[in-house]
DNA sequence: GTATTTTATGCAAACGTTTGCAATTTTCCG
DNA sequence: CGGAAAATTGCAAACGTTTGCATAAAATAC
């Protein structure tokens, strides 16, 4: 194999007796060009077994028809889903999508905003780390008129097209259904407040316990990762001594599975004795027994309107002042059995699946 | 904003007075470049706010520092796990990883071929369709010295690097597993097989069952795509006329859970009345009561050879004869209760978590 | 049959790097 | 201090496209 195979349209060009720009033009059906002229360049290249550079191309008109997608990581659920969404829209629309994780770590994610814009991606959206309070390394994008999204974790006061879960509504929903169902002493396992969506979190809980009357306890909420192994952690604290809560707000399905587990280890019936809700609705959370309440985000949903916002901001002229909407993607509790009211268990658990 | 914002190279050697050709070398860390240039050059790139073009350079010197990675979807867990591992081991290494899915259409996976190829990717990891036979959309890369590395679903008759699970074993033990336990009459739900890997999976049950004189019947093997909806379906099937197996091998754990779910509406034990085995240790087999018995099949190991692989590839120059080595990872039976024998079920499932 | 419009093609510059080779400067040594 | 070797720096071409502008060819009009 001598190398010297790769196929440009100077060799269809010289093939064809044409000069390159008419090669070009036809390629990429420049209405200028013949019909008859445009068959033949594409059969020559075919023959000749042509593969457009994508870089050259790209360099010339500095587009790279790529856009970054900055997630924690995409072996979660909720941003696996969202990445899978994002990217097959987009690659409707003729765009690659460089999925990159973060792994939560915000020093990953300066370096990756700094990669990707060395690649010259066209377009960045990104659900950012638990920890990234400072978003201005992002500010290259601003500055250079590249689309930017935020999405699920976004940031608190930095102007930018944002599309996030109604968290607040999410926590107040969640800690109002716990107290409608009879809870009068609710734990709420929140991430770190660095990460704003936790920030409306709590709030939502704080609100709806003010609204029915029972007394807010700053020992009742705990700031964590959360991971499994914080969610044991947590659960050791929690049961460490009376009186134990009869709710669990979680803020994520893991940390719910993680108490249950727990619970069912103290021999504490759920949700006779004490009821769970976690957030997300994993599928894990409908297959665990008992069924775990949980909250949808409807990621397909927000998916789609990430890709829809990136596919809008680079369609309009860079000149454009940005659009710094911020869109809304609703919840929606999901009742099943862990939060169940104690007379109503069996009819509640017998009901899923009544085809 | 009057655009021209972007700063290269040819900027900061005006300002310096210095030629393209040191700045460039200086900011590569060039042998002969001295010292306090070096730093001159750096600080300046800094102070004007210069980020190298990716895509300049990568038309010059024909490497984009961007590697390929075709899976069928990033949702399922296995894949997830490698391609997490096999970013994160790239990009330690200056690569971006272009994630794709198939969505299992072959006709996706052949534009994605084409596309990436496009981009001039360095090197391409694929986890094919379950319908790939004819792999030939992949020959651009063979033909043009790009490091190709199959994994998990590979390809039969192809030549290429391979970096697959041990699936006749996998097959075998399972089987294996349920006759030790107690069954007589095994039904395996395969994948199509138009996928390789399950070939060898059914080829590992049919052996088992042979070794322990236990005739093979075809009417007890099922292919089919195996999610959720199929493995519903097939259960309709199974239960329709007695006698029902006494055992179940799923080829993955999706469908072993909706089994595990069917069992329970029939009011069977499991696993007293019938035992079942699903495949690939997918998180939700351990969460799930009772919890399932499945192979691990070390994704993460899988992902860092896959990784290895790429790089091993990469360094070699293009004239070594490509190496065409099938590397197999390891698989291991993870007991559980779905599967436990009838007389030790209490003693497994309270074994777990002992702490 | 010439002038004018319409249609089709070609020229050449540009995109931002890298790099072989040549040129220049510095260092070193007797 | 002269000259050679070593250390730096610069020139210019190349990577494969796209595209504004100019030109050529064909079609239309008079």
């Amino acid at each position: 194999m001598s190398k010297r195979t790769e196929k440009t349209i100077v060799d269809i060009a010289e093939e064809l007796k044409l000069s390159i720009s008419t090669v070009s033009r036809a390629l990429n059906n420049h209405p200028n060009i013949s019909v008859k002229t445009k068959e033949k360049v594409k059969k020559m290249a075919n023959k000749l077994g042509y593969r457009p550079n994508a870089m050259a191309a790209g360099l010339r008109n500095s587009k790279s028809r790529t856009i970054g997608l900055v997630v924690p990581r995409i072996s979660m659920f909720f941003p696996a889903t969202i990445s899978t969404v994002i990217q097959n829209k987009l690659y409707e629309h003729g765009y690659h999508v460089l999925i990159c994780q973060s792994n939560d770590s915000l020093e990953q994610e300066i370096a990756l905003a700094e990669t990707l814009y060395s690649t010259r991606i066209d377009a960045l959206a990104v659900s950012s780390t638990l920890y990234t309070t400072d978003f201005s390394h992002f500010d290259i994008f601003k500055d250079n008129n590249i689309p930017l999204v935020f999405f699920d974790r976004v940031p608190k006061d930095y102007q930018a097209k944002v599309v996030r879960g109604d968290d607040y509504l999410g926590g107040y929903t969640v800690t109002e259904h716990l107290i409608e169902k009879g809870c009068k002493d609710i734990v709420h396992i929140s991430g770190p407040l660095t990460c704003s969506l936790y920030v409306d979190r709590v709030a939502g809980y704080k609100n709806a316990l003010r609204k029915h009357k029972i007394p807010f306890q700053k020992s009742r909420v705990f700031y964590q990762e959360l991971t499994k192994e914080n969610a044991q952690q947590t659960c050791e604290k929690i049961f460490a001594k009376k009186p134990w809560p009869d709710g669990v707000f979680a803020a994520n399905d893991t940390t719910a599975i993680t108490i249950l587990e727990h619970c069912r280890k103290l021999n504490l019936r759920v949700p006779e004795d004490i009821k769970i809700v976690g957030y997300s609705n994993d599928p894990r959370a409908e297959i665990i027994t008992p069924t775990i309440t949980s909250v949808d985000q409807f990621p397909a949903l927000m998916g789609e309107r990430v890709a829809a916002a990136l596919l809008d901001l680079m369609q309009q002229p860079a000149s454009t002042p940005q659009r710094y909407s911020e869109e809304i993607v609703p919840i929606e509790l999901i009742e099943r059995a862990s939060s169940a009211a104690a007379e109503t268990t069996a009819k509640k658990v017998g009901k899923k699946k009544v085809k």
